[in-house]
DNA sequence: AGGTTCTTAGTTAAGGGCAT
DNA sequence: ATGCCCTTAACTAAGAACCT
């Protein structure tokens, strides 16, 4: 209630508007958009912005007090710099104005308010100011017509049409990883490590190696079900240690068992859930339909495609083969490892059968 | 002088390969 | 089957440099 807008703030705010126009070209004041930043872009992650957007007390939330960099900094016991970043980024959002002195905009303080207690209406405020600035569309833009995007290369787009002076790569990349995680929050591609995507990771090349067998594979469902785990719980449960975990976890995804909805946190897919409760013969059926319908589907297909007449599948031509596909250079012993996985799927799901000194595909 | 923007160093997480 | 070590990459906080 106390932030409802009165006649003698809108004055207030348009004043604060026209300090934050100033400093860029005058003229084209015809504008509509009278309150769009100029110049500036998200700096901090949207992880970031938001825990310490929670730290600032309410009272500094108005659209009504001015508040100081300063002010906030003692306030939440951290340093000038680092409101300064948060400021840098809520104004790109449009989220604050001002220089010196700033406001909260109406929905900039709707936002951080809500932010503390219902995120999913957080996010819509969000959302309609990603609707609204400009730079958000050119990446949006970008997106859709690549498929996807580093965060490098969104940086690299704000200085080409910005006029921003950004010379290091590594700047380039913080505010490329910022924009990358807001779109990804409001739900517009998803962003993992340096990349934005338009689609939920599709398995193209890069899927993972096989790392473990249809058993463990079984094992870390079981303990999933039904709720999800955090990763730390998960590995203390299943006595696997946490890095090695979430390698095969990874496996997991990119058979479609496994969904990873936020950093650190697993569950299953609603086939991964069906899997873990299915009879064993039903099991293998869907374990197959899976495996076939994954990025591995590749690579029985040149499996198939390389083998003459009477060739024999053993874990030595498994081992290059997946050496080749993978485009790497493994010692003999790390090729066995991972055919030994790879044929354990195989013979699992009954797409290879046993014959005299090896295995051979099983023609359907 | 004080405020703001860009860079950077140090830290943490993830990934990859090997060996037991 | 899986623990461990090493490399690479992302994140964060804050300092340096630049404005006004």
């Amino acid at each position: 209630m106390h932030w409802q807008l009165s006649e003698r703030n809108w004055a207030q705010r348009a004043k604060m508007d026209e300090w934050d126009r100033s400093d860029t070209t005058m003229g084209a004041n015809t504008n509509i958009n009278t309150n769009t930043n100029t110049g500036y872009f998200p700096y901090l992650r949207i992880g970031k912005m938001n825990e310490i957007l929670k730290q600032i007390p309410l009272q500094y939330i108005s659209v009504v007090n001015e508040f100081s960099t300063r002010g906030i900094a003692s306030a939440i016991g951290v340093s000038m710099t680092t409101v300064n970043n948060l400021i840098a980024t809520m104004k790109s959002l449009d989220f604050v104005v001002g220089r010196r002195r700033f406001l909260f905009t109406r929905p900039g303080a709707d936002y951080s308010v809500l932010i503390r207690t219902d995120e999913d209406a957080a996010k819509k405020i969000l959302e309609e100011q990603t609707k609204k600035i400009e730079y958000f569309a050119v990446v949006k833009q970008e997106l859709i017509q690549k498929g996807e995007l580093t965060i490098f290369e969104i940086g690299e787009e704000m200085v080409k049409r910005y006029g921003k002076n950004w010379t290091n790569p590594l700047t380039l990349k913080t505010y490329g990883a910022a924009i990358a995680t807001i779109l990804d929050f409001t739900g517009f591609g998803h962003y993992r490590s340096g990349i934005l995507r338009l689609e939920e990771e599709k398995e193209g090349m890069d899927i993972p190696v096989p790392y473990l067998s249809v058993e463990k594979m079984l094992k870390i469902m079981d303990a999933l079900f039904p709720g999800g785990s955090e990763i730390h719980k998960l590995a203390a449960e299943l006595g696997t240690e946490e890095r090695r975990l979430s390698q095969e976890l990874s496996c997991c995804r990119a058979m479609g068992f496994v969904r990873y909805p936020r950093r650190g946190f697993y569950e299953l897919t609603e086939d991964g859930r069906e899997i873990t409760r299915s009879s064993e013969g039903l099991r293998k059926k869907k374990f197959t339909n899976h495996l076939l319908g994954s990025g591995y589907k590749k690579l029985i297909d040149r499996l198939q495609q390389q083998l003459h007449a009477d060739d024999k599948i053993t874990l030595v031509t498994l081992g290059d083969l997946l050496e080749k596909e993978y485009n790497r250079q493994w010692s003999e012993i790390t090729k066995r490892t991972y055919a030994k996985k790879f044929l354990n799927w195989l013979r699992y799901s009954g797409i290879v059968v046993k014959v005299e000194g090896g295995y051979k595909l099983r023609v359907s």
